[in-house]
DNA sequence: CGGCGGTACTG
DNA sequence: CAGTACC
DNA sequence: GCCG
């Protein structure tokens, strides 16, 4: 609505990560009526990315503490997440997650003078808990310390469970099991089947050895060239009926991924469906001669149609730099579904969540593969159900859920 | 206090 | 099934 | 950890 950018300060973007308020909760309860989601539809992520302003600046003054209290934020989630201890951390990993995206997308400079009033969307509401974001951050205005982060900093086992997971297949777990077998960094797993006793899975073991590429980030110019290979094969392989579109970041309009996402599926007229795509364009790849190292693949097949694949590929000369393997998803869909994974698949994260969770309170289950009602508890019966709606884009599904829509440079 | 997104693949 | 991954 |  027109009336509400009137109320957002000036210099702050309204993309407040901490989802505050009905985007959080709720879930097992009955559906709320439609009326009562559709009334506060603005206090969804997915929304109140319509209302932010511009980006933050390049730089900030030398009295900015933004970037001091994401980056703290960031680590605090990490350790949550690394700890791993009650079932709950992952949630609070979430919340400081969120509450550093918060600061790091905030157009406004942040000083020790102003903290409380630009960052005000982080209070939570009365009464205050004891480790809560805003306490962590008060305390270090008032003290110049973290708290929260003191102790963690120089606690071995911590620093090495956050340094495997950063491998590829390696999560809380699987990090922890190998540090307690006295694993304390990547260079430890390089070469080896196992760790004191401790198998590595094939996937860790790729992870392990290309570790090094897969921290790279591959510029926007190569993620273009490597849809259009890969399309161009495809196009051999199935005709022109098939579409392969590159997703997630890229997608968003960011000038750097970490991947490439790939999303495939064929107009009707020659396969309605598909079935085998990923298979058969994985092998058009090699036998093209391009280097493909599988991280995972189909090996059934799926109730819903999809197909996923992620793995590596070394780009040739030409396309982009081929002294790196680069990460590539791809996901095969029936066309039926094309807007549903499109939607999935652009993201980001963060907003498919709130996306999802905005439909939940509807009682409306979204996914990539489309919309169900949320009828019973049984999954078989969930699975059944028939779709919604016929989306045929994107917009159809913001519009089906009366949500305003929301391009997808935006989708942050 | 219960809930936090929905799905696919590995082992 | 638990673990990890994708957005 | 935070919200309803």
């Amino acid at each position: 609505g027109g009336g509400y950018m009137e109320r957002v300060p000036e210099g702050v973007r309204r993309v407040d990560g901490n989802d505050s308020a009905a985007d959080e909760s709720g879930g097992e309860e009955e559906p709320l009526a439609p009326h009562r989601v559709d009334d506060c539809r603005e206090k969804f992520f997915c929304q109140k990315v319509l209302h932010q302003a511009s980006a933050p600046p390049a730089q900030f003054g030398p009295d900015a503490i933004n970037e001091e209290i994401w980056r703290s934020l960031e680590l605090m989630a990490d350790n949550f997440k690394s700890r791993n201890g009650d079932g709950q951390d992952r949630f609070r990993a979430n919340r400081f997650r969120k509450a550093s995206q918060t600061v790091k997308n905030l157009a406004a400079e942040v000083t020790r003078h102003n903290w409380r009033e630009k960052l005000l969307s982080l209070r939570q509401k009365p009464p205050a808990g004891q480790g809560s974001v805003w306490d962590a951050i008060e305390s270090w205005v008032l003290t110049g310390h973290w708290t929260r982060l003191e102790g963690q900093q120089d606690d071995p086992t911590l620093a090495a469970v956050n340094a495997l997971m950063e491998v590829w297949g390696i999560g809380p777990t699987t990090a922890r099991e190998l540090v307690a077998a006295g694993a304390a960094s990547v260079a430890d797993l390089v070469g080896r089947e196992s760790y004191q006793g401790v198998r590595l899975s094939e996937e860790v073991k790729k992870g392990v050895r290309y570790f090094s590429d897969m921290k790279l980030k591959i510029p926007r110019d190569e993620v273009g060239r490597i849809r259009d290979l890969v399309c161009g094969l495809a196009q051999q392989e199935f005709g022109p009926n098939v579409i392969v579109e590159a997703v997630g970041s890229y997608r968003r309009g960011k000038p750097q991924s970490h991947d490439v996402d790939l999303l495939i599926t064929q107009r009707e007229g020659s396969s309605p469906d598909s079935h085998g795509l990923v298979p058969k364009l994985l092998q058009r790849l090699r036998d093209s001669g391009i280097e493909v190292v599988d991280l995972k693949h189909p090996q059934s097949e799926t109730v819903s149609g999809t197909e996923v694949y992620l793995g590596l590929l070394r780009p040739p000369p030409g396309v982009g730099d081929s002294s790196v393997m680069r990460r590539f998803d791809i996901r095969a869909y029936p066309i039926r579904n094309y807007p549903y994974a499109l939607l999935h698949m652009t993201g980001s994260d963060q907003f498919n969540r709130s996306m999802r969770l905005f439909a939940k309170k509807k009682g409306i289950k979204l996914s990539d593969n489309g919309m169900r009602a949320r009828i019973s508890d049984d999954r078989r019966q969930q699975n059944e159900m028939p779709n919604m709606t016929e989306a045929k884009c994107e917009r159809d599904i913001f519009d089906f859920l009366k949500l305003d829509y929301v391009v997808r440079g935006t989708r942050a």
